[in-house]
DNA sequence: TTTATTTATCGAAATATTTAAATAAATCAA
DNA sequence: TTGATTTATTTAAATATTTCGATAAATAAA
């Protein structure tokens, strides 16, 4: 269980950025499809982007921890941080009149 | 009682967009503790930017309708849209695993 | 009517993001 | 070891966003 860190308005920026893309959003959708066993490679069927443009994009979501990267083999695995979404979520639910 | 729209990815980018700005986040913030009676002249005192800078921000919040604006007089008044807020939320829940 | 105030728009410069080709690095398979 | 596969990095071009000065439009106030 991860501690929940304080979602500023710099960190809800970040991560607002992070998913501020088609393609970046339908990278978490596949995960959770894969059930947190998507590989990098399924990718490039569900992408229609070049491998270096998945890599980038995959590369921003880890940087802002929205997702984690394993390695296993020559492959790498990729799940959800459940709780960076629910810190986010409780800084929108924070901003509601 | 606003219907609820269903939020495609699309949908789910522009808004990640829109949020994906400190000033705007800011702008969203300053809704909140005016209880929805903010103006635009307000933002000028919170914000560090030119006024034509403040009016871009606005328009994008706007544009996607995560405020509303009203007409008094020669000012404009700012509210915020709490279901667009809640219709995002649904589909960042939908997206854990 | 004239002047001041508030918000919006246009245009241009500065900055940031997205994309892919080329290439590297790591590991597996033959 | 050699060749194929998977992922990462570098670089550069294309595109998008942010910012502000200038200016316009609408309304209030004198």
């Amino acid at each position: 269980m991860k501690i929940h860190a304080t979602m500023d308005i710099k960190r809800a920026e970040k991560i607002s950025k992070a998913l501020a893309d088609a393609n970046r959003l339908t990278i978490l959708k596949e995960v959770k499809k894969s059930k947190d066993c998507l590989y990098c490679v399924d990718l490039n069927e569900t992408l229609d982007l070049a491998q270096p443009s998945i890599c980038h994009h995959l590369k921003q979501l880890i940087d802002n921890e929205l997702i984690s990267s394993e390695k296993e083999g020559r492959n790498v695995k990729y799940s959800l941080n459940n709780y960076v979404i629910d810190d986010y979520i409780k800084f929108l639910e924070g901003l509601k009149v």
